[in-house]
DNA sequence: CGGAACTTGTTTTTT
DNA sequence: ACAAGTTCCG
C-alpha cells in the first residue's frame, strides 16, 4: 500500500517508518540516525504512519530529550496526518498524549501509581539546586560541616550520589573514578546518602533522579511492570544514545520482549556521558532482544554541504572508536568550512559581532546564524560586544532565569503549599521574613510537617515578637493557598502579592525582578493546575535568556548563541563555533581519561555538523589570565585544537582576523605589543603561584 | 538574627 | 577568579 504522505521519503527512512505495520507484530527497531539525516522527519512519520495504519494515539509513548523536541515532533506528525487524513488525522494527533522526557512521562505515571508504593501523590520534585540545599541540610544534621578537613561541597556531594544512582554504581568505583579527591570520605558519604534518602521520603519529596529510580524499580517487578507495559502499544524513544542505565532498565522493564519498541539515535553523537548516560544502551540494544531488534542506518545527509560533511567526518574519523557508518551527500559547494584565526576573546567578538553583520547584509537573517561553545561563560565577551552594537540575541544554556533567587522565592511559596512537608522550600519561605533566622524556621517546620492541619500549625507557631505581623500576614496567605478557595492561575497573583514587599526590601532592583515574576504569571496562565505549573517548571524550565529581560520575541529576529550541548538536534545556515582551542574544546576539565577526550572530540563534531551552508571555527591565540596580577597583563597561548591535526588542515581555509593586522591600531595606547611575550615566560619559570 | 570580613577548595555540559 | 562556608560582632 503506497500512501502518498511517504513519497518524500528515501529507501531506508521509508524501511524506518513502515516497519512492523504491515502486519505480523511489531519487533523491536534501532534506527541509526547520522547527523542532519532526517530524523526528526522520519520519527514523526513513524508515528503518523503507525497512526494511519491502526494504532491508537492514547496508546502510543514518545520519549524525547527536551519537551521542546516533544513538542515538535507531534506537531509534525499532526501535519502528515491531516494532509493524510484531514481534519480527523488532527484530532487523532492530539490524542497523542504521552509525550514528552523521561522525566515528565516518569512524574505523570507516579502520580498515579503512588498509593500503591506508598509515596504520597501530591509529592513535589526537586530540582538540582533544592536537592544540593537538602543535601547542605542534611549533612549539617550529621555533623558533618565541621570536620578537620573540609566535607565535599553539596554539589559535589550531589554530584556523587547522582552518578551512582544514575549509572547503577557502587559508591568506591564511582569516587575512584569521577571524584578522585573525595575518595577519604567513602564512609561519611555513604551515611550522608542514607539520611538525604530518609529526608526526601519524610517530606514526600522526590529528587530528578528519584524520578527515574522510582519507575526503574516498579518497572522492575514483573506485575506492575506488566500493567503499565500494557497500556501502550508502541514506546518510540529519541536520542538513545544519550538515555543512562536506570532509562534502559525502565524500557527494557516496560517492553522486556522488545514488541513494538523503536529507538532512534547516533553513537557518534553522544555527549551526556557526564549525567550518566551510556553508549552501551545503543549499541547493546539490537542483542537484548531474540531474535535481536531489526537495525536500520540513515547515512544520506540533507543538511551540510560535501565541504562540511567532509571536515566533520574526519573529525569524527580520528576516533578511537570505530563508527560504523559515513554520511554522504550530493550538496556541492565551492566553499570549504574555515578555520579563523584571531588575536585574543576581544577579538573573536569583534568578528563575530561583524561577521554576523556582513552576513546579514548578504541576505542571511540572524536568525539563520548561531555561534555555538563549549562552555556557557565562554560567550560573555561576545555578549558584551553584540550588546554594544544592539544586535538582538539569544541565549540558550547556561544560566536561567528559572535560577534567579526572586523566582524561585515564588515557586518556593507555591510548592510549600503544594506539600508542607517539603523542608527547602518551607526553609526558603520562611527565612524571607525578617526576625526568622534558621532556627526558628527549624521549629516552625517540624510542627508543621507533624500537624494533621499544617495551616492551622502555621496560624498557632509563636512568632518570635519582631517577626509577629510579618507572621500573621503570612499565616493569612498560606491558609488561603491551602483552602483552594483561589482558582489556579490567580492563586500565583496572590503568592505575589503576599511576596512583593519582602522582594522590596531584600533587592536593589526590584522593578526588574517584578517584571520577571508578572512574566511567571503568563507561563502559569497556560497551565491547567498548580501541580502541573510545579512540575512543567522544574522538569522543562524555560531554557532561554535574552538581552532584553526574556521579552517574548517572535517575530523579531535575532541571532542565536548556544552551548553546543542545548543546540543538540538543531542546524542554521551558518555556524560558528568559538574557543576551538586546547583546554576549550576538550575542556581541561576533560583532559583526564580517554573516554573524556573521546566526547570531547563528539562534542566539536555535534557543533560542526549544525552547519548547513557555512562553517567558521574561530581559534583566539591568546588568552588572558586574570588571576594574581601582580604585573601588568598576563596570558597563555593556546593550540588549535588537538581534534584538527594538521593532517586535516586541507579541509578548512585557514585564514586570519583582521585581514591585516593594522599596526596603527595597535599603536595607540603605546608601544606595540611583542609577538612573544618573553617577560610573562620568564615569570612563569617561577611558578605561577 | 543578619551583615561584614575572611578563608579555602573547586573547576563544564543539564533532565 | 569565584563562590561557599566560617567566624565574629552589633
Amino acid at each position: 500500500m503506497g500512501a502518498q504522505y511517504l513519497d518524500g521519503l528515501n529507501d531506508a527512512q521509508r524501511l524506518a517508518v513502515e516497519h512492523g505495520t504491515q502486519g505480523g507484530g511489531c519487533p523491536p527497531l534501532l534506527v541509526i540516525a547520522g547527523a542532519g539525516s532526517g530524523k526528526t522527519n522520519t520519527l514523526a512519520h513513524r508515528v503518523a504512519h503507525l497512526v494511519a495504519t491502526g494504532a491508537d494515539p492514547r496508546r502510543i509513548l514518545l520519549m524525547t530529550f527536551s519537551r521542546r523536541a516533544a513538542a515538535e515532533m507531534t506537531s509534525r506528525a499532526g501535519r502528515i496526518l491531516a494532509r493524510a487524513l484531514g481534519e480527523s488525522g488532527r484530532a487523532m494527533a492530539e490524542a497523542l498524549q504521552w509525550s514528552g522526557t523521561f522525566h515528565a512521562m516518569s512524574a505523570r505515571l507516579l502520580r498515579e501509581y503512588a498509593p500503591e508504593i506508598g509515596l504520597d501523590p501530591a509529592f513535589t520534585i526537586l530540582d538540582r539546586e533544592d536537592s544540593a540545599d537538602l543535601m547542605a541540610l542534611v549533612r549539617g544534621e550529621l555533623g558533618l560541616g565541621k570536620t578537620e578537613k573540609r566535607f565535599p561541597m553539596k554539589g559535589t556531594c550531589l554530584s556523587i550520589y547522582s552518578r551512582a544512582v544514575n549509572a547503577q554504581d557502587e559508591l568506591e568505583p564511582v569516587l575512584g573514578r569521577h571524584f578522585p579527591w573525595c575518595a577519604m570520605w567513602a564512609d561519611e558519604l555513604r551515611g550522608l546518602f542514607q539520611a538525604y534518602v530518609g529526608a526526601k521520603q519524610r517530606q514526600g519529596v522526590l529528587d530528578y533522579d528519584d524520578l527515574l529510580l522510582y519507575l526503574a524499580q516498579l518497572c522492575g517487578e514483573p506485575a506492575f511492570a506488566a500493567h503499565i507495559g500494557a497500556r501502550f502499544d508502541h514506546v518510540l524513544v529519541d536520542e538513545y544514545q544519550d538515555t543512562n542505565r536506570l532509562q534502559a532498565a525502565i524500557l527494557l522493564g516496560l517492553k522486556p520482549s522488545g514488541e513494538g519498541v523503536t529507538v532512534v539515535g547516533d553513537d557518534a553523537q553522544s555527549i551526556y556521558s557526564f549525567r550518566a548516560a551510556t553508549i552501551r544502551n545503543i549499541l547493546d540494544f539490537p542483542s537484548s532482544f531474540h531474535p535481536p531488534a531489526r537495525v536500520v542506518t540513515l547515512e544520506r545527509n540533507y543538511r551540510s554541504t560535501d565541504t562540511i560533511l567532509a571536515a566533520a567526518n574526519d573529525v569524527i574519523g580520528l576516533s578511537s572508536e570505530r563508527f560504523t557508518k559515513n554520511l554522504w551527500t550530493d550538496r556541492q559547494s565551492q566553499e570549504k568550512p574555515a578555520i579563523v584565526v584571531v588575536r585574543d576573546e576581544q577579538a573573536q567578538a569583534g568578528f563575530i559581532a561583524e561577521s554576523v553583520l556582513a552576513q546579514r547584509e548578504d541576505g542571511l537573517a540572524l536568525k539563520d546564524q548561531a555561534v555555538l561553545f563549549r562552555t556557557s561563560h565562554h560567550s560573555g565577551p561576545v555578549e558584551v560586544e553584540l550588546t554594544r552594537r544592539n544586535i538582538p540575541f539569544v541565549k540558550f544554556g547556561g544560566l536561567k532565569f528559572l535560577e534567579s533567587a526572586h523566582v524561585k522565592d515564588l515557586l518556593a511559596v507555591l510548592r510549600f503549599a503544594e506539600n508542607p512537608r517539603d523542608r527547602v522550600a518551607g526553609f526558603r519561605v520562611l527565612r524571607l521574613m525578617e526576625g526568622i533566622g534558621p532556627a526558628t524556621a527549624g521549629k516552625a517546620l517540624d510542627l508543621v510537617a507533624a500537624a494533621a492541619v499544617p495551616e492551622a500549625a502555621v496560624e498557632a507557631f509563636p512568632a518570635p515578637p519582631r517577626a509577629d505581623r510579618a507572621w500573621t500576614d503570612f499565616a493569612r496567605a498560606f491558609g488561603l493557598l491551602r483552602s483552594g478557595a483561589v482558582p489556579w492561575p490567580a492563586e500565583l497573583a496572590a503568592a505575589r502579592s503576599w511576596y512583593e514587599p519582602h522582594l522590596e526590601r531584600r533587592f536593589e532592583d526590584p522593578e526588574t525582578r517584578l517584571a520577571d515574576l508578572v512574566q511567571l504569571e503568563s507561563i502559569a496562565a497556560a497551565a491547567p493546575s498548580r501541580q502541573r505549573f510545579l512540575v512543567d517548571l522544574t522538569l522543562d524550565p524555560p531554557d532561554a535568556t535574552s538581552a532584553e529581560a526574556g521579552a517574548p520575541l517572535l517575530d523579531e529576529d535575532y541571532l542565536i548563541l548556544s552551548t553546543i550541548h542545548s543546540a543538540k538536534g538543531q542546524e542554521w545556515r551558518s555556524v560558528y563555533v568559538l574557543n576551538v582551542v586546547d583546554g576549550c574544546i576538550p575542556s581541561d576539565m576533560s583532559t583526564g581519561r580517554a573516554d573524556e577526550i573521546e566526547e570531547e572530540r563528539r562534542l566539536l563534531y555535534v557543533g560542526m555538523t549544525r552547519a548547513r551552508d557555512r562553517l567558521q571555527l574561530v581559534v583566539p591565540q591568546r588568552f588572558y589570565t586574570h588571576g594574581q596580577a601582580s604585573r601588568g597583563d598576563r596570558h597563555v597561548y593556546a593550540a588549535r585544537t588537538r581534534f584538527i591535526p594538521s593532517a586535516l588542515l586541507d579541509r578548512f581555509d585557514l585564514t586570519h582576523w583582521p585581514k591585516a593586522p593594522q599596526a596603527a591600531e595597535e599603536g595607540r595606547s603605546g608601544e606595540p605589543r611583542p609577538a612573544i611575550d618573553i617577560a610573562a615566560r620568564m615569570r612563569a619559570m617561577w611558578g605561577t603561584g
